[in-house]
DNA sequence: CTGAAAGCGCTAACAT
DNA sequence: ATGTTAGCGCTTTCAG
């Protein structure tokens, strides 16, 4: 690429500057850097109107584009802390990766829960004419977003409004319940601990239902005293697992809500002289690398679909035609397992 | 906010429509809404045209008034894996949040380290006139970033060019390890071990030195038999760990080039029947909530200024005139104590 | 094979 | 106090 001339009163070079050089007009240049094929252009005059484009270093101006085509090319991805936690980041990356295929690009703002960010942002995407919305959150929950939000077509990411009126991608909590308990059972597990999350959420009914249909499947009775239930961090995981393998009839297996919880369970198992996976298996949740994969052994988790939220999320937009509202449906998107060295 | 209304051909409202709703010129729509000081509009005529404005819903067009302004209000930042790597990402959310009480939005793109996702992501960004780069990296190291990049104002975040000749944020690795050893000295201890990384970077050397620099300050002497390195991840930790502490005359304090070594330490003291904070005093690097949380007990570390540095290239390139660069300053910015409970 | 001209939605200097 | 008018840089129909 060649040095960047700027014409007239220190613009940039707009198609007009590269017309005149070539000798052609600007119409001919629009064909031929835009490949218009109902307009054949002898091959003279493309390398002159090429030579001219790399002569003054003219680039596209998108904006100008889109105020003609009426396409912005641009999607935008309201959240509320995603950009702030260190896991549901992926949907950003999930989204714009998708978006990236499809030639947009993304605008992005994190609200940090405040409503009147989420308002300003909105109407700053609005004025911007993004083709298509995302609203994302943290954790999987139920939203009530502003209305304005579907002056545009507009997909829910990891969350849902309460009457599912709105098109949504969250995971599949009870399929990852039960795949995690599954993989326990197939491993010769019948006695399998749970500890839940206390702070009543999807994840929490889900996970524990995924948990139930997956004994109930395998003919294993469900024992309420293996299921307890804290505030998700290690500390707290940490005594509700001591308490469980103090027990006579100890559990050979804990499925943990998440992999926090993971982390004060695996400080239990080895204050109290056990092996892990030989004397007691752990599978967590979450697929947090940074504790997963750190952790000794090495932590078996379900992953969250994050990333594929987020790519869905756009497929999803680009697939419904121009301006169209995404059909309300709801995808449940599966949570696989993560094998490591910990069941 | 009213229902929007779709004049001619299915299309948006424009200020056109406005105009012709309230019964003035356009001029005088763009004047009340923009409330332009110089004209001063009847406050009859102004509430006719918010009316109409409400009435049809109208919204500015961005693109038509960036075309016209000639000012995108957009900035770029591109990234390798800043995305993908749960710390690094508050450069995303600082450099957002400077952003946007400059009125400005932020188009982002994470190009998984390809150069050609990087080029075409910078080509993407220059045809929609953002009016500032910023290039950002997951961990502080040297780059050679696009020539093309540099049409435009642009900053490096949490990265350097080897002759310096762009303006770059980084973290002050020196006084990072100066602060870690200086807290260790001040809580008593004179002999503490430093685990440092092995892969050279800037982050290794800068950390060392500071080390260094606290011991000679605080005069202390420097023995180099407590200096380690290995590779940055918990179990390479534990081995270090587990020697450094078996010695006769072992150290009381260890400063850990990361928070995930910090991890594989825990695990060698705990396992040695050793307590933290009172047998071995325990400090990482980089502030993982994740792990420095959740870590029992909850570790003290040292803190990247990654929100810091998204919000400083952001205010820079907004203090810069209008397409001006930004001098090639290198700006270091402090890295601070966390106080947890290991030291 | 190429060009003229209209217009996307808006701002702003200049009139009135 | 408000309107006229000329673009911003581009696409696209219609002519030639």
């Amino acid at each position: 690429m060649d040095e960047i001339t700027r014409t007239k009163r220190n613009r940039l070079p707009s198609m007009y500057d590269v017309a005149r050089l070539a000798g052609v007009s600007q119409t001919t240049v629009s064909f031929v850097v835009n490949n218009v094929a109902s307009a054949a252009i002898s091959q003279e005059t493309r390398d002159r109107v090429w030579a001219a484009v790399h002569a003054l270093g003219w680039r596209p101006n998108a904006m100008a584009r889109s105020l003609r085509t009426r396409h912005s090319q641009t999607l935008g991805l309201i959240s509320d802390e995603v950009v702030t936690s260190p896991y549901a980041v992926r949907i950003i990356l999930g989204a714009q990766e998708a978006a990236w295929v499809g030639q947009q690009m993304l605008l992005v703002v994190n609200t940090s829960g405040q409503c009147d960010i989420e308002q300003t942002a909105l109407r700053f995407m609005l004025e911007r004419r993004v083709e298509g919305l995302m609203y994302a959150t943290m954790y999987h929950h139920e939203v009530v977003p502003p209305p304005e939000l579907q002056s545009v077509p507009v997909i829910l990411v990891n969350c849902f409004v309460a009457d599912r009126s709105l098109p949504a991608i969250i995971p599949d909590e009870v399929q990852g319940g039960y795949t995690a308990t599954e993989a326990l059972i197939q491993r010769g597990h019948y006695r399998i601990a749970f500890i839940n999350e206390v702070i009543p959420m999807p994840a929490l009914f889900g996970r524990l239902e995924g948990y139930r249909q997956a004994l109930a499947n395998y003919g294993l009775p469900f024992d309420p005293t293996l299921v307890r239930s804290c505030h998700s961090n290690a500390h707290d995981a940490f005594a509700v697992a001591f308490a469980l393998l103090e027990r006579e009839d100890r559990p050979t297996a804990i499925f943990c809500f998440n992999d926090k919880m993971a982390m004060g369970v695996y400080d239990a198992i080895k204050r109290l002289g056990l092996r892990i996976p030989q004397d007691v298996a752990v599978i967590g949740f979450d697929n947090l690398e940074l504790i997963a994969a750190q952790l000794y052994p090495p932590l078996t988790t379900i992953a969250l679909p994050h990333y594929e939220m987020g790519r869905r999320a756009v497929e999803l937009l680009q697939a419904s035609p121009a301006g169209e509202n995404v059909p309300p449906t709801q995808h449940y998107l599966p949570c696989p397992l993560v094998e490591r060295a910990s069941i």
